[in-house]
DNA sequence: CCAATATATGAATATTTGATCATATATTAG
DNA sequence: CTAATATATGATCAAATATTCATATATTGG
């Protein structure tokens, strides 16, 4: 006998909730549109190709003639992932005649990538 | 006239490397294994059901039934996303009674959230 | 034991996404 | 101008993924 559905959330099948300890965690939580946004950068970074990018950044600009040679794909893989990354602001190019020199466009991402292999080092 | 479709690795199109920075930057990089744990880990985090999991979290552990509630997911979804991020080593769990209280497995993600906020709340 | 509750999980599905291919644009050399 | 080079991008497609649904497992109260 199916329990009528969910009238929104999935809330009437759940009993046990702690009223006191969800409305703490809520009131201290980000903002959705915060935890969204957060959500989005890292997506951006879990990606092999863009993590390489990123972290051959870390050093100096490169073009992405140098990229593709560095991280082993494609041209126009390397070319539509950076702009994944500058999308999201990650990553800035100056260009000088054809050649596009790439570079970390944020000083926080360093220290992104460092809480990260903290974990993955461990 | 296409060009020989590139013998490996797409590297017969490219003439424009800096084999000096490129061997720079290959030798200052993490291991493509390395690289390849820590975008696995950002991927993770990079869903907002899960990062609402993760960031719920950090204040104190909750029951499956209070994120439930909390991040407005069903009991369903919530439950296969504590499965990924366990076992990616995000978060642990203690059983009491049939009531299953999760909490951060790791000091280092509030550290690489809060890296990640800076980048967000510029 | 039985019914209810809390959580976990397999299967199916719809969406997202990363790579490739083909091609476009832009710049420079000659 | 023309050919070549560096990069960007649209379309397509296969693989990955998040959710839902149905159901399984486990624990507790009665």
């Amino acid at each position: 006998m199916k329990k009528g559905k969910k009238d929104k959330e999935g809330e009437c099948e759940v009993l046990c909730i702690n009223e006191r300890k969800v409305a703490s965690a809520r009131k201290a939580m980000k903002s959705d549109a915060t935890l969204f946004k957060l959500a989005e950068v890292f997506k951006v970074l879990g990606d092999p190709t863009r993590m390489k990018i990123v972290s051959a950044l870390l050093q100096e600009e490169l073009c992405v003639c140098d990229l593709t040679a560095l991280i082993g794909a494609s041209q126009s893989a390397v070319s539509h992932q950076l702009r994944v990354l500058r999308n999201m602001g990650l990553v800035k190019y100056r260009k000088d005649g054809r050649i596009a020199y790439y570079s970390l466009d944020d000083d926080h991402i360093s220290s992104i990538l460092t809480a990260g292999l903290k974990h993955v080092e461990e």
